[in-house]
DNA sequence: ACATTATTGTCTCTTTTTGTGACAATAAAT
DNA sequence: ATTTATTGTCACAAAAAGAGACAATAATGT
């Protein structure tokens, strides 16, 4: 979660309450599938970027204004899938302790202090282009690779689990159109993006073919001038069609 | 949405403002798929069935509670598919029109006037031991079917449509143990349940040849006294795996 | 300049899965 | 006992996926 306002708690009143938005935030780069995590000021606490949402603000709004607010991207490929509502779900320890060594206040009874329910996303972003940004909070925002996690807070670990077991599951349906990648990328590239998400290896041919049975790709010519050997093509993903 | 509380909307904030569920109930007869639909007092509106989530207790918890007092049934299936956020998921109007058809009162600013966010699942229940139960704020509660709904309120149209589009993609993954069918059935009577969820035709030793590959069901002694032919096997889906 | 090397794009053959029809088995009705 | 409708299963055809073969070719080394 994330506090946008500096020192004034009760601007919270601002949010709807008891409700806050978490996103797992994949990146590719080249090898391994990352996700940003947060770590918070003194406390060795890592967590996954999150927020709230304001009375008067679309849901999907706000998933979009932190995202914005975290790595400068607009127009980021972004989609829902679990809302975790468990009473569990309260860390008034561990806000206090955020809060305090943050230097703010925060009023006994307070709903962050409560459980709250967290709708979570995930978003598929390039990697290369994003020089990520901690907010007030945090003292650090950075990539881990999926395999290599550290322990995170509350139930977060169970919410990457969730998010990495539905963009598997959604990995034919809606990759068109997704940013893990450069525009142009290799078939090479795209199969790399493919095993490291699915943790297994492809063959290539099969793979190849049936990428292009997809039809979603727009072939162009070749530009590559990687190695000593036959230089493939550069393929974009078609332009999203409704 | 449904409100436990007698003319007492003070007792509101025993629950979680602004948050909500609404669940897609869906039944089977043997021919369609339907779904379980309220309509209010004096309004000639109709929507899906719903409620609000106690400060205290699980989301999850929460769904299964009204689900059991509309249905008197235990153990459901329940799946969560979306979280519905948009600001204009307010009906103030509508809400003040409920609730002086039903003679209670309500405080201006109160958030059920306001927008609220909505945790949207579907459940599957088996549809001959079901006597839906009204409750105080509707006077009626029926099913439709699914290709025969009348206008629902706010986006509940929405909510059903992508009930249904999960309802289809789950289909082969999620179905055991679904309630939908009663305890024993023939091939028959799967594939048309499967039909009546996917709306198309399917071809009978297809369908029987992918179900059995599944190795999901347990055949019977054949007991069906059905017609003048070949008496078919009895089914039931095996018990759940984890 | 030419052979070497690594990797690509494509083709073919094999295997598996799915589509489609055929047919014997059989419970009830005649 | 014969007819009728539907079932369970098999067999063949078509389509999709797995797996290897091979010529094409961009950089490198000689």
């Amino acid at each position: 979660m994330a506090f946008k306002e500096n020192k004034k708690l009760p601007l919270f009143d601002e949010y709807i309450p008891h409700l806050a938005y978490d996103s797992v935030i994949f990146g590719f780069n080249g090898r391994q599938l990352k996700i940003l995590l947060l770590e918070y000021h003194n406390t060795g606490l890592f967590a996954l970027p999150g927020g709230f949402v304001k009375r008067n603000e679309h849901l999907d709004d706000a998933v979009k204004r932190g995202l914005k607010e975290r790595t400068g991207l607009d127009h980021i490929y972004l989609e829902q899938f679990h809302t975790f509502g468990n009473t569990t779900r309260a860390a008034p320890e561990v806000m206090r302790t955020i809060i305090e060594a943050n230097e703010m206040e925060i009023e006994e009874g307070h709903w962050l202090l409560d459980r709250f329910i967290s709708v979570a996303y995930y978003a598929l972003i390039n990697y290369d282009d994003v020089k990520p940004i901690p907010d007030e909070l945090s003292d650090s925002i950075n990539w881990y690779a999926i395999d290599e996690l550290p322990s995170l807070m509350m139930d977060h670990e169970k919410i990457v689990e969730k998010a990495l077991k539905t963009l598997r599951e959604n990995l034919d349906k809606k990759l068109t159109g997704t940013n893990l990648l450069p525009p142009k990328f290799t078939m090479k590239d795209l199969q790399h993006l493919y095993e490291a998400i699915l943790g297994e290896e492809l063959r290539r041919t099969t793979f190849q073919r049936k990428i292009l049975g997809m039809d979603i790709l727009v072939r162009h010519e070749k530009l590559y001038a990687g190695g000593a050997h036959k230089a493939p093509y550069l393929y974009s993903f078609k332009a999203s069609q409704t």
